[in-house]
RNA sequence: GGCGAAGUAGCUCAGCUGGUUAGAGCGUACGACUCAUAAUCGUAAGGUCGGCGGUUCGACCCCGCCCUUCGCUACCA
């Protein structure tokens, strides 16, 4: 095996969010895991990780809780280590980046690449927008694609033919917040030339994955990302709260902070190990890199971070094995600290369970190859069956008997064949556990953990001690040794996952320091005394876990009442006045509609594709009128012709009512809010049913007549 | 509408570069055992591997089309 030093990374949590379970399992306590089994294992090992700061989005936070960002910062960070304290992740040194160490790491890598000619310096007809007063986001100025023509690709990328771009190169470039052309401001940025190092970047990728086995779904992203084309990326931004960009004029500008956040690990480690970060970070040859993180992140760790370092020229430590999980879910929905769905760190510190049992259940879940989910049901399933019934309840009825029996004798016994090839079988499932955490398949390698305890179970059934020990106590003895035996390698397997619960299991064996080095060296165990037995955990109840899954289930934001959201709606009857097609956008009509009482608007509805201008001219149709207006290809939309949809089918609402008439459901009173956002709008569930419109099974109305269609049965209205 | 990912037993998931009767755990049913946290052990039921075509001697795995779900995005509003 490899004595190469093992350097392990967790993706750097951004700090103004509380870490949900998903969070933790995809990088912190994946890592972790990994970590534990490789000091256990006796490697050379040192974890870091640190708060990622910088950015707009904690500017944005400081504001918002009128702060400064460094209070913002400074009081996420305690939080953050509050939660992987409890989560027992053992960091080697766990830093932030709003810290002077990295602020001169970051600049000094910065000065590499710029002495080596990788940094490229624009000052370009920046899209600025006079209007919105601020330099717009690549994705916020759209204009013609100088490859394809396609005349409205994004800033950063065009989707008709893929291509990564700069706003800069988009031809008649438009603000995409108020529609007005964006003034082109002169600002000046730095860029990382990642064209000059696809090459490298190429080789890197290869060699790298060839070595240390990157999980499928990196390597994919890693592969389209540089074969797509790599464009020069800016890597300043005019932002205050951020690392200062050391060069005459950028006085008013920071790094963005894709380019600082990665550097994190390095300064973390810099300032946790002042005299022995290059140990760690300039050994190539002695050190292999580990990093671990969800999927989101994979680009910045494959191409933008291996590019810093590779053009920077030094010879830095690069990454070797990555390890990337896909998301998990809460009860089939996404975890949202917005929408308050989910169990968040914090929430797990207040609920008081044991860490272990969290511990268990996320790894045993672990997202690796495909999204997974987390719900209260598995949560007491997977714990209770799969590991209270079988580990748990194994080491008790194996000690308790032992204990009955044998009081206070050591493990000693004359093992007969039977037990010899039982341990040959342990000792084969054994070494697998300890290959598959090797090779970092976490989720694979508590699985044969599991499997071992059943094997235990099943020799232990098979031989039936309880009978044999009044014919022949010795032999009985010789076969609790044996799962004793076992035991004691469950317990040293399950400390990378278990930390806890490995200790105790260890201890009530009497072998307490036993780690992965001693795996299957039992020589120690012959003079181990048990302690007294006790229950590892008792099982969850389903009392409790319906306590906690109607606990969260509160929490949530309740999902609206389709009678209360339709009360805000205001839909009216109108009349098309004039129709012609949007001067920018094939799909669109842009309509002058009276509502009545002298009020009409100008809306915008894609229906190109489904009806003729004429179709529509003069006809009455449904609009929700108290739809909050916007621009839609620069022309400014007052409210929403509805329709009903149904697969690739569209039939617009129509009517024969008056001008005016507003859609009523029979029984319910109507309070119309001033103006609702689109998403209030889709919050009520409206459909149609058997050439009806309906809310909930209820038929809506026109001046007391039902509203139908004429060709299609059903569908959503929209 | 575009791009991307995915669709395998009731549930959660494995199935590498195509090759005999498609797997595991949990759950369920029945049986066994009683040392143990009503735990354990055994047996069984249960899948047209989303659908339809195609390539092939042969496809869950390759190609095309379609359906569904999810994510991102848009000239949805």
């Amino acid at each position: 095996m490899t004595m190469a030093k093992k350097l392990i990374t967790s993706a750097l949590p951004y700090v103004n969010n509380v870490p949900h379970l998903g969070n933790i399992i995809g990088c912190v306590l994946s890592a972790d895991v990994y970590a534990r089994f490789c000091r256990s294992q006796g490697y050379e090992t040192l974890y870091i990780c640190a708060t990622d700061e910088y950015g707009t989005a904690t500017e944005k936070k400081a504001r918002d809780e009128n702060m400064t960002p460094q209070e913002v910062c400074d009081k996420y960070h305690e939080l953050h280590q509050k939660v992987y304290q409890a989560f027992d992740i053992q960091f080697d040194f766990f830093g932030r980046t709003s810290h002077p160490e990295h602020i001169e790491i970051t600049q000094s890598i910065y000065r590499d690449l710029e002495k080596n000619g990788y940094i490229l310096e624009q000052t370009t007809e920046q899209t600025y927008c006079a209007h919105d007063q601020l330099f717009l986001a690549d994705r916020y100025v759209e204009g013609v694609c100088p490859h394809c023509g396609y005349d409205s690709a994004r800033g950063d990328q065009c989707d008709q033919c893929g291509k990564l771009l700069q706003p800069t190169e988009l031809k008649e470039p438009k603000c995409q917040i108020c529609g007005n052309a964006p003034i082109t401001k002169a600002t000046t940025h730095l860029y990382l030339d990642l064209p000059q190092l696809a090459e490298s970047l190429t080789r890197f990728r290869e060699s790298s994955n060839d070595q240390g086995h990157w999980a499928p779904n990196a390597y994919s992203v890693a592969k389209s990302w540089i074969e797509r084309g790599l464009l020069p990326r800016p890597i300043t931004r005019d932002l205050k709260w951020g690392v200062p960009v050391p060069k005459k004029g950028y006085e008013d500008k920071v790094f963005y902070v894709w380019f600082d956040a990665p550097i994190g690990y390095i300064s973390a480690t810099k300032r946790g190990f002042p005299e022995t970060w290059q140990d760690w970070w300039m050994d190539p040859q002695n050190t292999e890199l580990y990093q671990f993180m969800a999927k989101d992140n994979i680009p910045f760790h494959t191409v933008v971070f291996p590019a810093s370092q590779l053009g920077s020229g030094r010879d830095w430590t690069m990454l070797h094995h990555i390890n990337s999980t896909e998301y998990l879910n809460y009860e089939n929905d996404k975890f949202s600290k917005s929408r308050g769905i989910g169990v968040f760190g914090t929430d797990v510190i207040d609920l008081g369970l044991p860490i272990d049992l969290w511990r268990f259940y996320l790894l045993f879940n672990r997202p690796e190859r495909s999204d997974s989910n987390f719900s209260w049901d598995g949560f007491l399933e997977d714990i209770n069956s799969n590991f209270i019934d079988n580990i748990g309840n194994l080491l008790n009825r194996v000690l308790v008997f032992y204990q009955k029996h044998f009081p206070a004798q050591p493990f000693a016994a004359e093992l007969s064949p039977r037990e010899q090839d039982f341990l040959k079988e342990v000792q084969q499932e054994a070494q697998k556990a300890r290959q598959q955490l090797e090779k970092v398949q976490l989720k694979e390698g508590l699985k044969t953990i599991l499997a071992l305890g059943r094997r235990g179970n099943k020799f232990f059934h098979d031989a039936e001690p309880w009978k044999e020990i009044k014919t022949q106590p010795e032999r009985a003895r010789a076969l609790l040794v044996a799962l004793v035996c076992l035991l004691r390698e469950v317990g040293i397997l399950l400390f990378p996952y278990m930390p806890t619960t490995s200790k105790r299991i260890l201890t009530l064996l009497g072998e307490p320091t036993a780690t992965m080095q001693n795996l299957c060296d039992w020589s120690k165990l012959s003079q181990a005394v048990a302690s007294k037995p006790e229950i590892l955990f008792k099982k969850l109840e389903k009392k409790e876990i319906e306590g906690f899954k109607a606990k969260f289930m509160g929490k949530q934001e309740p999902s609206v009442n389709p009678l209360v959201a339709f009360a805000k709606l205001d839909i009216k009857v109108g009349e098309v006045l004039e129709i012609k097609p949007h001067p920018k956008a094939e799909r669109l009509f842009v309509e002058k509609i009276d509502l009545g009482g002298g009020d009409i608007r100008t809306i915008v509805s894609g229906l190109v594709k489904h009806y003729q201008a004429e179709d529509l001219l003069g006809k009455k149709v449904l609009v929700v009128s108290n739809l909050k207006s916007a621009p839609l290809r620069g022309v400014e939309s007052q409210g929403m012709v509805l329709a009903c949809e149904k697969k690739k089918k569209l039939e617009v609402l129509f009517s024969q009512a008056p001008v005016g008439t507003r859609l009523e459901l029979p029984g319910q009173e109507v309070a119309p809010a001033a103006e609702i956002t689109i998403e209030e709008f889709f919050a009520c569930p409206l459909r149609v049913e058997e050439f009806q419109v309906q809310l909930e099974g209820k038929g809506l109305t026109l001046g007391g007549s039902p509203v139908t269609t004429l060709s299609l049965a059903e569908g959503k209205i929209a």
